[in-house]
DNA sequence: TAACCAGGTCACAAGGTCAC
DNA sequence: GTGACCTTGTGACCTGGTTA
């Protein structure tokens, strides 16, 4: 319909603007021939008045270089081995999304178990089934854990090399997961779909006296990646880095090594994807992103710290085995 | 691929025509002929019939003559000398529609300040800001006279010439622009941006039971430009003949030859984009585009009159400085 | 919700080719 | 020289996603 600003003139040829196209305000023939001439191949060249032609539109150069005058740019493509490492992980993510959301554990596993066994009994949620905090706990785990077991060099790993690249990340890839899925929930702080809570009932009255220490680890992580508005693309990078973390003497210095290249590889990504998408902001960008991971630290001791109240003041058993085998983890 | 309007027949022999070709609608056959003809440097005469064959396509002389008859055209380049006038004024040209569309002048300015004041003050108006007939009414005077003042020879004119020289063309050029603005709206009649009126609200209460008076000013010259389909180019050429009117005893008589070589120019201009456009038709085009001054002169007149009348039957102050100079000027 | 913009689509005109 | 057919660049119009 109407612009706002209905008259002003292309930047190129004497005619309405149709609007900020390409960095530019141009009509609509200047911005699909400032288009066309990024995506043909073909090179632009041979002007009758070596450059000074004045009917611009009669000109291919001279039409291209008032283009080029004015401020156009067109983004440039990433590198296509950057675009599909993104894909790669997108697609696992989406895949880890589909198992959190679709499906339910109905056996109590220990992480032993989900670490190792080849595929993992799960059973499709019917419309009518409503999941409560233990349900969507343990798929957070089982999901999380499935997705680190994708990347491609775990199959090499020894056994013990597989339990310690699984023990060294997956809470922290739980905990970022959930706090995007709880931004793009719109929430504020950690959720569940839902309205569920990310702490069971128990822990809630037991904290209820002093509900702060709940907020401080529900909070901040959430509320600083809505104000930076991660995207989906950063999101799945920055897992892939915390994923790949080769610091863990359980490693050979061989696979030490393979999984260090992988985590260089990803944050070399994540950098040119802000480069790209940010231009001169792109440094800013990924100090920014890679901050993120003192705030998932911190939430990540919350919890730890949180639920090792718990079970120092009472163990009934209640708890799955997931999640012992956890807190074990912290208590040692 | 069939085409949208395939009933048309070519205009030079009786077949279907297969589009749009060099300012014709002609089949493909005639329209490779008329190329051929610019390409081949070959003269063709030689008519049995002296002109007068009726079987277009055995007589190449007279297959040639009805291409030229129905308004077939190669364009050429324009001397690089002609484009270059137009482009400076269509550059300026788009200045002032800028000025008029994008700024709103809050003081109640004088004709004296506006021809003197070396820059306008002039505020940007707000994506909210609804401006009335009074606001685009100043700014079609001020963009106007800030688009005489930018001729070159303006600034060695003395300051009663600077005076004489915006007062005799300014008013012409404000009608014209509008007119072609109007146009540009697809309006049949003057017209301002967001369907504001012409006339403030109380000429049009005073003359709301003859209402044709103000259909006679609103109307004709506006048709007219329509129907001619008057290009950008023509018309910034026109505004410039108007501007460089070297009729005017306050000129000394080199000055008044300055002026006068300056439309001179123009005018040459003209013809020769008319010429290059139109190629045998491009005379007439010319006599059309001149005579159009015929009809601004009459659109000047009917509001010179309407305001005449106004102003003799009410006199309340309301009007801003420009609108009593510009009556005064008529009524002198 | 509407304005806006990147990108896609396709009818179209101009120029080239080649058998005739 | 002719004209059917092809290739290429063009720009009006549409579409879907994003943002205020
Ligand atoms: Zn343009
Ligand atoms: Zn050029
Ligand atoms: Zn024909
Ligand atoms: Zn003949």
């Amino acid at each position: 319909m109407a612009l706002v600003r209905p008259d002003i003139m292309c930047g190129v040829c004497p005619t309405k603007a149709n609007g900020f196209n390409y960095g530019a305000y141009t009509c609509n023939a200047c911005k699909m021939f400032f288009r066309r001439s990024h995506t043909n191949p073909a090179e632009i060249h041979e002007c009758v008045t070596d450059g000074n032609c004045v009917q611009l539109r009669d000109c291919r150069y001279c039409r291209f270089q008032q283009c080029l005058n004015i401020g156009m740019v067109i983004p440039k493509q990433l590198k296509p081995e950057i675009t599909e490492i993104i894909q790669n992980l997108l697609y696992l993510d989406a895949h880890r999304n589909n198992t959190f959301s679709v499906y339910v554990s109905l056996d109590n596993l220990s992480l032993e178990d989900a670490i190792f066994s080849d595929s993992m009994k799960l059973t499709e949620k019917t419309p009518s089934y409503v999941p409560d905090y233990y349900d969507w706990s343990s798929m957070d785990h089982l999901a999380a854990i499935e997705f680190m077991k994708k990347f491609e060099f775990f199959k090499f790993l020894s056994k013990a090399e597989k339990r310690s690249f699984i023990k060294t990340s997956y809470i922290h890839i739980i905990v970022l997961c959930l706090a995007m899925r709880s931004v793009g929930l719109k929430s504020q702080e950690f959720v569940y779909p839902n309205g569920v809570d990310v702490f069971p009932k128990e822990i809630q009255v037991m904290f209820q006296k002093c509900p702060s220490v709940l907020a401080d680890v529900r909070c901040p992580l959430v509320a600083r990646i809505h104000e930076l508005k991660v995207t989906r693309e950063e999101f799945v990078l920055l897992t892939a880095i915390i994923t790949c973390n080769p610091g863990n003497e359980a490693y050979t210095v061989f696979n030490q090594e393979i999984i260090s290249k992988y985590q260089q590889a990803y944050t070399s990504a994540l950098v040119q994807y802000c480069l790209h998408t940010y231009q001169q902001f792109g440094p800013t960008r990924v100090n920014d992103l890679l901050s993120l991971c003192f705030l998932l630290g911190k939430a990540f001791e919350g919890f730890g710290s949180v639920w090792t109240a718990y079970m120092v003041a009472q163990n009934d058993g209640k708890v799955k085995k997931l999640h012992t085998d956890f807190l074990k983890y912290f208590l040692d």
